[in-house]
DNA sequence: TACAAAAAAGATAAAAAACTCTTTTTATTG
DNA sequence: CAATAAAAAGAGTTTTTTATCTTTTTTGTA
């Protein structure tokens, strides 16, 4: 369904928006063990969900990554657009370059419930809704 | 959601299944065509699905591929798991290594709804059942 | 029996995704 | 100001997926 790069985005991400404030950065190295995810990698991807504004970055000693009160804002879809792309909106399940309402694939409609389904899970909830049950352990990042 | 090969692997076999009779074979480089996809990728998929006894292959003039009553007992969900094996009824959705009732990660039980509506769109028709719509151009694989 | 058609098998290649390593830049702190 | 910590940038590697090509085997038919 996501990428493995958008996999580990979006638990990177409910990890520093538990974990951090803007005083308190969290390092690439203490996210990676943080979600159980290879370090470089994740520092990669950092990189990437800074450049796309979703979270704050600081260099040198003491530096890491927060996010504030606008990022939390967010919603595990804008992770999921940032690193895939549209894909989930758009793309026909079975593959079809085009399939629509008026020429639909075999599962079209069938699938249409299932996609709205899955946009309604990554949009309702802002960032900040995962963090409670978070700190509960009610829900893991690994 | 699915590979590409599982993607061309359920398309192909509905094509198989709308066109062919025992007797009346479908060759690679026809599929390849009728589903608009790579022929000599599409011949190695049938070649597997072959193997794994959801379609009847026949060398030689006049031979191909072809489906019988039994394969149209199959559903969509039999090629899926020959293709892709049971990602879609194992895996967590954002990567964990377990995710269960018990340390369910962040949309566990969002996802397990929506993972339960994907489990019935593949189960819960015959591919025979596709093949009517398809006759009556209701639905298309290209 | 020779030819041709088609899948099977296997090798290879190209592209994308996943992951790693090195160097540079920036900032903090002793 | 020197040392150090951390992200940014960029290059490189490995693995997986997607796709292609070639050879072999099988089989029907002239």
């Amino acid at each position: 369904m996501f990428s493995k790069s958008c996999e580990y985005a979006i638990r990177a991400m409910l990890f520093v928006a538990q974990k951090s404030t803007p005083e308190i950065r969290i390092g690439a190295k203490e996210i990676a063990k943080g979600i159980d995810a290879p370090e470089h990698f994740i520092a990669k991807i950092m990189q990437d969900l800074g450049k796309k504004k979703l979270v704050h970055s600081v260099k040198g000693p003491n530096g890491g990554f927060y996010v504030d009160e606008h990022h939390l804002k967010a919603s595990i879809s804008d992770i999921v657009k940032a690193v895939d792309a549209n894909g989930i909106y758009m793309d026909c399940v079975l593959g079809l370059k085009v399939c629509s309402e008026e020429t639909p694939c075999p599962v079209h409609f069938q699938y249409k419930i299932i996609q709205e389904n899955i946009i309604q899970m990554i949009e309702n909830q802002a960032i900040s809704a995962f963090t409670l049950s978070l700190n509960l352990e009610n829900t893991y990042l690994k």
